[in-house]
RNA sequence: GGAGAGGUGCCGGAGUGGUCGAACGGGGCGGUCUCGAAAACCGCUGACCUUUCACGAGGUCCAAGGGUUCGAAUCCCUUCCUCUCCGCCA
């Protein structure tokens, strides 16, 4: 969410973010009714006051024993509160417009963000490691993960539909393996503190960190319930906090969280239909860190950093794009996107993505801070990054380490957490 | 799921229809005193919205949403949440 005095003295700004994010949204409506409500709110207000010291008279009035006068004026005071009803329900109704129409509008743009409409004009900015060289024809995971008996989709689709996977022995436990690895770096030398949430949360919280309204066909409700399973942790994380206002010396807070993550993928019919690319639901190690206005830019560096050393750990190649106007997400002011090397598939994808929200969440969720220095509390700034996606690291591992023979050698890091097992081979 | 008790400001906790945005205590900030500190004493100390160039003015907020009333933290209804006991369950 934008504060109001922006749309209201300068929409242009939010034309030209429009514009460059290649998007469009109610800006015109929202400032014709944003007007008409504060027109209908200040009538409203004046007639409140009225009322108010009406009302106060009428108590001193009874106070001192003046039954007949005090009765004589409330007839004239019961219209008034009729009329007073009756604007208040108009105004409210516009209110209620204005707060969902602001909804809808997407955070400003970092001005680093380069100009592009499409994720075509991203621009990488770093590489790391080499793409592995094999003298044999490498496979692509939904191949080596089913012959070696780690991996089934069928079984999946039979419990669940498609977009849903099964991981069996070795596979299993190199899930489980990344999952703690990568919480135990992050907790260890990041200095991020460990989060266990709850993985349905209402929809205040998504309304907090931006899914809602407009993301909700990309979301699994819970029928019945106000409540909806996770897309990612940056929702309950995020929300930890929302409605206070923390000291300026607990900042920044550092959380890091492991949650399964449900999507419905509505939008993406025909997209990464093979394999665990896209699924309904994944496992992510999520990275949020609470910031002041002045930190959250070197936050998002910092934390981009923190994700890559996960990869880095792991040998796999990767490397770092910024991403351009046109694909930069809604709630996002500036966004990295890490994409590892996948050679079965030949080519680069994203397995984390990086970014700094500024004020947009901390304006949605009443995310504040006080001051060292006194004086009136502040919105803090956020930002969140997957520090990695494990499905997809997951992936990368197979693709990475595979062997002539379809075996598949675990990375050293990870050796300590399955049991010493440096191997893995057709069960 | 059943029975009961609650949800008030940064915290604790009063307040059952009229100067209540809310007593009192604690905390925090400032001051007096002191070489300094403690203690004591004095003062200040919520958020949001509209309006104004500004000073200021007005409105809203006592879990949330409705209702009664000239007037609601206080009365009524609904929902949510917390706690205790029982049931159930991992």
């Amino acid at each position: 969410m934008l504060p109001r005095e922006l749309f209201r003295k300068d929409p242009e700004r939010i034309r030209r973010m429009l514009r460059s994010r290649h998007t469009e949204a109610p800006l015109d409506r929202l400032l014709e009714v944003d007007r008409q409500w504060r027109d209908l709110l200040t009538t409203l207000e004046e007639l409140k006051a009225r009322r108010n010291a009406g009302s106060k008279e009428i108590g001193l009035l009874f106070k001192d024993g003046k039954r007949d006068e005090a009765e004589a004026r409330k007839a004239s005071m019961s219209r008034l509160g009729d009329e007073i009803k009756d604007l208040e329900e108009r105004t409210s109704g516009l209110e209620q417009e204005v707060e969902t129409l602001e909804l809808t509008i997407p955070n400003l743009l970092d001005a680093e963000v380069p100009e592009g409409a499409n994720e075509d004009d991203n621009r990488e900015i770093r590489r790391w490691g080499d793409p592995p060289s094999f003298d044999f024809s490498c496979q692509a995971h939904w191949d080596l993960g089913p012959a070696l008996g780690i991996l089934d989709f069928e079984q999946a689709a039979k419990l669940a539909g498609a977009r849903f996977a099964v991981l069996r022995g070795p596979g299993a436990a190199l899930e489980r393996a990344l999952i703690s690895f990568m919480l135990d770096i992050h907790t260890r030398e990041h200095g991020y503190t460990e989060v266990l949430t709850p993985y349905l949360v209402n929809s205040t919280s998504l309304q907090g960190t931006g899914q809602l309204p407009k993301f909700a066909d990309d979301l699994f409700h819970i029928d019945g319930h106000d409540l909806y399973l996770i897309p990612t942790a940056e929702v309950p994380v995020t929300n930890l906090h929302r409605d206070e206002s923390l000291d300026e010396s607990a900042i920044p807070l550092r959380y890091c969280a492991f949650t399964p993550c449900f999507r419905a993928e509505a939008g993406s019919h025909g997209r990464d239909v093979r394999g665990l690319i896209r699924q309904h639901q994944f496992h992510k190690v999520e990275l949020v860190q609470l910031t002041t206005p002045w930190t959250a830019s070197d936050a998002l560096e910092q934390l981009t950093g923190h994700a890559e050393v996960i990869l880095q750990r792991l040998d796999l190649p990767y490397r770092v794009m910024t991403l351009c106007s046109g694909d930069v997400g809604f709630s996002a002011a500036k966004t990295y996107d890490i994409e590892v090397w996948l050679p079965g598939q030949d080519r680069y994808r994203e397995i984390s993505s990086c970014s700094n929200f500024s004020d947009f969440q901390a304006r949605r969720a009443h995310l504040r801070y006080r001051p060292a220095e006194g004086g009136k509390a502040r919105l803090l700034h956020t930002v969140n990054g997957s520090g990695l996606a494990v499905g997809r690291t997951l992936v990368a591992v197979l693709e990475n380490y595979q062997q002539q023979d379809g075996s598949v050698v675990v990375p050293e890091v990870l050796r300590p957490y399955m049991g010493g097992m440096e191997l893995i081979e057709p069960i």
